[in-house]
DNA sequence: GAGTGGTCTAGACCACTGC
DNA sequence: CAGTGGTCTAGACCACTCG
């Protein structure tokens, strides 16, 4: 007999769905700690045993990062740990030193066919561009383009791209209320064109890697669409395949 | 205080071990079903919860299936569904159609440096190596190079991969017995030499990416390096981030 | 020692499959 | 209907952190 209710739901997705909400109405805040196990089992009066299991798929989604003995966190940017998570760009000879950022442009312009479907909003929406460039040790690796809508990141220039140290998800996170959760990346290989070529420091025709990236927010919202052309002579990117 | 015994192991990762070397004997063979929680419950004197926590973590790591109302399975090559978690390739349409495996030369040959590093295996053992196309609606898209450490894959020949209709990794497993696990992958965009843009019909100095591929089975094995060329105007290399 | 997450148990009941 | 995995509970105890 097929199922009455399609639509059901275990009793501790409800919780996560509840504590979900938590963040991002901004209860908890990245870094910080949410409440116990026990407190938030009396405050949704369930057993501790299923907000432990809700708890445990968000850990498992990065969303929460659990520590023995002294609780459990809300993850954030600013964990140099979801930095790599988020570039898979690793140098050949294995050093790990985080790139400079260096910010070139930001403008405004108006969402297009392809930037108002994959970002959800209507065609002529306001969209903000940045255009950056990623250096390993002094040298520009990544070439990178982003397209954000307007109404989640006003107030977003060159200026405060300039001024901010540290990566660009955890400005978003810590001044925007935005935070990035999970992504998808489209890879090619692709032509290195004049202008690239120039602002690479490479030959014209070089062979580079393309990384298209759509970027999720909780409840699968897209609030980033970007593209970047990395220069793989030196670097590659280190994928698992689970 | 530090731990005294820094070799702790929970009961359920112990059940874990225990399951993994039925796997590894052959005792439930890809595709066929485990005892039930009780049973194993029962018969390695735990309980029931302990036995499903060992099991949920193998499943989260894609050595078992659950389903619920029919039992617990072991994860096969066979179901087309871990074909894709092993080649992250799409075309632009989106249509997913299967690619034609293509084997082109298959020979022996002996562990260099690379690979006796790679594989984990003595500087001049036997290796195996095979060379193959695979081809979506007709096309070649794909040049893969394989290497192998011939103790486990004795037998293996041009003839058997030509005859062997299905992924190389199901032959693998229901021939040799060896089931892939997990696999890294490095990626990097390159241009074609002149054998290659030949053999893939693109022009020489086409921009190209390189996936270099370490498989792993039980026990973080190693067990295959690879090396494909993936012409990508296309298709693209779909990966997520979590 | 108090408080946190982590493990283990036992039992009840629910959802799904197939005979 | 019996058998499977899935959920939920309650309680005990362990491992870890910090004051």
């Amino acid at each position: 007999m097929p199922q009455e209710s399609p639509t059901f739901s275990p009793l501790y997705r409800q919780i996560k769905s509840l504590i979900i909400q938590g963040l991002e109405a901004g209860e908890w805040r990245p870094g910080e700690s949410i409440p116990s196990e026990i407190d938030l089992a009396a405050r949704y009066s369930v057993s501790q045993g299923t907000v432990r299991k809700a708890i445990d798929e968000m850990a498992s989604e990065n969303l929460l990062i659990r520590k023995q003995g002294k609780g459990t966190f809300v993850a954030s940017h600013l964990d140099p740990r979801s930095f790599f998570r988020f570039l898979r760009l690793v140098p050949n000879s294995g050093d790990i030193t985080p790139p400079q950022s260096v910010p070139l442009d930001c403008w405004r312009a108006r969402a297009g066919q392809e930037a108002s479907r994959v970002l959800g909003i209507e065609l002529g929406a306001a969209i903000i561009i940045v255009r950056r460039v990623l250096k390993f040790a002094g040298k520009p690796i990544v070439l990178d383009e982003l397209y954000l809508p307007g109404d989640l990141f006003q107030g977003l220039s060159l200026e405060v791209l300039q001024s901010y140290n540290g990566s660009i998800y955890s400005l978003f996170e810590s001044r925007y209320g935005v935070r990035m959760i999970r992504a998808e990346e489209r890879l090619r290989a692709v032509a290195a064109d004049r202008q690239t070529a120039d602002t690479m420091g490479v030959l014209e025709g070089s062979p580079l890697l393309s990384v298209e990236r759509v970027t999720y927010t909780y409840g699968d919202r897209a609030v980033e669409w970007r593209r970047g052309l990395y220069s793989t002579a030196e670097h590659y990117y280190l994928n698992e395949l689970g």
